[in-house]
DNA sequence: AGCATAAATAATAA
DNA sequence: TTATTATTTATGCT
């Protein structure tokens, strides 16, 4: 029987999987300094999340001002750890310059920080949608006539019934969700 | 025209949108200091981020140790300084109290702090699931004779696929992501 | 080496 | 508050 995660693979380990077995005092074959690399990418995080930044800003931000491309999956796995050790010590230095940079900003006032990062200065959430119950009505009604309608008839549904803002993604959504008889509803499957 | 945020309402305004016009001293109509309740919540959030708790856990174990309820919702709304002074006023002591417990804990270890917030030590995240190519071809086929399938009928689809941990939701899902033509797939539309 | 998207978390409607 | 929607994070894949 296989464990499914922190499997060794043949594959180079990640630092979180050398970090968690304390073989070696926190440096790896290369003499890369594990635990400080450690250390610092919970550290990053932190501080990240005390600036009200994203992992995908971050990694826009650093795509805009730094050399290569840094991914939203890149900040993320390293700040999870997963990454070899190699990797995480090249992108260490650039987080940590980078994001002393952005707090300097954010010192002088959260509008510099949003500037500095590139994207708008805080973009409101969207509001929450929800169907009215004659919408519903409406919805219930065709789809029991056309269950499987093309993406263009679920356009113009949405169009009909006001809810062309949101277009077809959320009566798509709907369908998933009330499309069960009735009878169905409330019982123990998560719907 | 009526903006949708920061109405003012005929109801008692909330901490956030007190502050934000600064009249008074950052003090209400009944002597409450908002400016430090805004403070707080700044603070409060980070340094439960810092402990690695999520809203959930914390009303969670708020409602565990402290007498009233404390839902997910309510920590979110106090941290966004969407409720009433006097709720503010009354909650920040609790919050005050707990977390400072809580770090407590956590400076003896980790563990010790999981067991305070009540919730099993650390239970890792579900992984993953997809579905492979022959699954997919067998849903398709069955959604196309019968698109509109009962709770139960999907739930043994999903038994015999092999798909039984993750149950009748995830197949619910790939009814809502699948029921296109292919011809629909990869358009503007957002699936 | 990152896209697509599942899972988890936060915010909002009711 | 509860139930649901929106956003963010994490991960399977190639």
């Amino acid at each position: 029987p296989i464990s499914s995660d922190s499997v060794p693979c043949g594959d180079t380990p990640t630092v979180g999987q050398l970090v968690s077995k304390p073989q070696q005092g926190g440096t790896d074959d290369e003499g890369i300094n594990l635990e400080e690399i450690r250390e610092f990418a919970k550290n990053f995080k932190i501080r990240r999340l005390s600036l009200g930044l994203t992992q995908t800003q971050v990694g826009q931000a650093l795509t805009a001002t730094e050399g290569p491309a840094y991914s939203q999956s890149a900040i993320c796995r390293f700040e999870k750890l997963d990454i070899t050790p190699k990797s995480a010590q090249k992108l260490k230095p650039v987080l940590e310059r980078w994001l002393a940079e952005a707090e300097l900003w954010n010192q002088k006032g959260q509008q510099n920080l949003m500037e500095f990062v590139g994207g708008e200065p805080s973009k409101k959430r969207k509001r929450r949608t929800s169907f009215t119950p004659q919408a519903i009505e409406v919805l219930n009604t065709y789809f029991e006539k056309n269950a499987l309608p093309t993406g263009q008839e679920i356009t113009e549904i949405a169009k009909e019934l006001n809810y062309d803002r949101e277009l077809a993604n959320l009566v798509s959504k709907f369908v998933a969700e009330n499309r069960l008889p009735s009878s169905q509803k409330n019982s123990s499957l998560e719907f």
